[in-house]
DNA sequence: TATAAAACCATAAAATACCATAATTTAATT
DNA sequence: AATTAAATTATGGTATTTTATGGTTTTATA
C-alpha cells in the first residue's frame, strides 16, 4: 500500500455519493478489498479512513496485546464495531453513512486529508480552522521527527 | 538514493511545467516512485522536496509513535496532508501546483537548491538574499558539524 | 409495490502522455 | 588544445486520457 497523501475537497452529489481521489483509490488498488473502511475519530470531529489490508493489521497488533486488557478491550470495540467498509463504485466514488457525515459535520463538500498511512475526511472550514492551529503549534514548538541514521 | 547537491536554476512554462534537474532526477532514479515529493516548508518562504522513499520513512516513524501522540499529531497533520506527490513526465518535468508556487513567491523561474538527503525550490532573487544571510551567520558563529568515526 | 441501493451512461474540465525542437553538455577526433 | 560529433537536457506546443460529477435505469429489498 502507497502513501495517502496532499488534500483533496470533493463534493456530494444528492444521493450522498463522492468520488474518493483517484490518488486515494490508486493508494489500495493492489488491495483484495476495492474500497476503503471508515470510523468516526475519537478525537476530532472528522472521518477516519484506512485500508481494508491496515484494519486487518490492527486487527492483529490488538492480538498481539493479550485477552485480558480492558483498555484496548474499549478501542478495539468501539474501532471494529463502528468501522464501515465502503466499496467504490466504477468511477470511484463511495457514499459515506449518515451517523459519520454527521459526526464530521459534513453537507455538501468534503476534504480527504492524507496522513501517510491512513487518512480522513473533513468538513472543509473545520479542517482550515484545525490545520491553522496545527501550524502555530509547530512554529511553537518545532517537534523533531528523527530517523535512525541507519534507516538513510 | 543519493544526495541532492548543487544548485540550478530552471524556467517554468506557460502550464507551470518546470523540469526537475538531472542530477536530481538520477537521485531518486533507482525508486519505485518515479517522482518527488513537494510540500510548503514550515519555516520559509520556499517549497520542500524530498523522495518517496524518505516519505515513507516518516510514515513509519510516526506510526512508532502510536495512535494517541498528539504533539505528533501536529507535525504529521500538516506534512502527509500538504506533500504532493509529483511524477515525472517523460523528459523529467514536474508542475508544482499554484499554492505552493504561491508560498514561494515563484513566477517564472525558480532555483533547485540541494540539502543532501532533501531539496528545496525557491524564488531566484529570494534566495540569493538568504544565502548571504546564511553565509554570514556561518562567519560569526562557525558551528561544527561532527561526525561519528565509524561513518567515514 | 414502494423504496432504497446498485449498476449504467454521459460529459466538461483537468491532468497527463505524446511529439518536436532548441540548447547545452559530454565525448571523440584531429 | 581546438574542433567536431554525439548525447543529454531543457523547453515549447498539441493530442489523448483520466477524473470528478451529474443523471438515468435496473436490481434488490422491505
Amino acid at each position: 500500500m502507497s502513501l495517502f497523501l496532499s488534500s483533496y475537497e470533493n463534493r456530494l452529489d444528492t444521493k450522498g455519493r463522492i468520488s474518493v481521489p483517484a490518488s486515494f483509490r490508486s493508494s489500495v488498488a493492489s488491495e483484495n478489498f476495492s474500497g476503503v473502511v471508515l470510523y468516526r475519530s475519537f478525537t476530532n470531529n472528522c472521518i477516519e479512513g484506512l485500508s481494508m489490508s491496515r484494519m486487518e493489521k490492527l486487527a492483529s497488533a490488538t492480538d498481539q496485546m493479550g485477552v485480558f486488557d480492558t483498555e484496548l478491550d474499549d478501542l478495539s470495540a468501539m474501532l471494529f464495531a463502528d468501522a464501515r467498509p465502503l466499496q467504490f463504485d466504477v468511477t470511484g466514488r463511495i457514499v459515506i453513512p449518515e451517523d459519520l457525515l454527521l459526526h464530521a459535520g459534513i453537507k455538501d463538500t468534503a476534504v480527504f486529508v492524507g496522513r501517510g498511512n491512513s487518512f480522513q475526511i473533513w468538513n472543509p472550514t473545520a479542517f482550515k480552522e484545525i490545520q491553522n492551529k496545527s501550524l502555530g503549534n509547530l512554529r511553537k514548538l518545532r517537534p523533531n521527527l528523527k530517523i535512525k541514521s541507519d534507516d538513510n
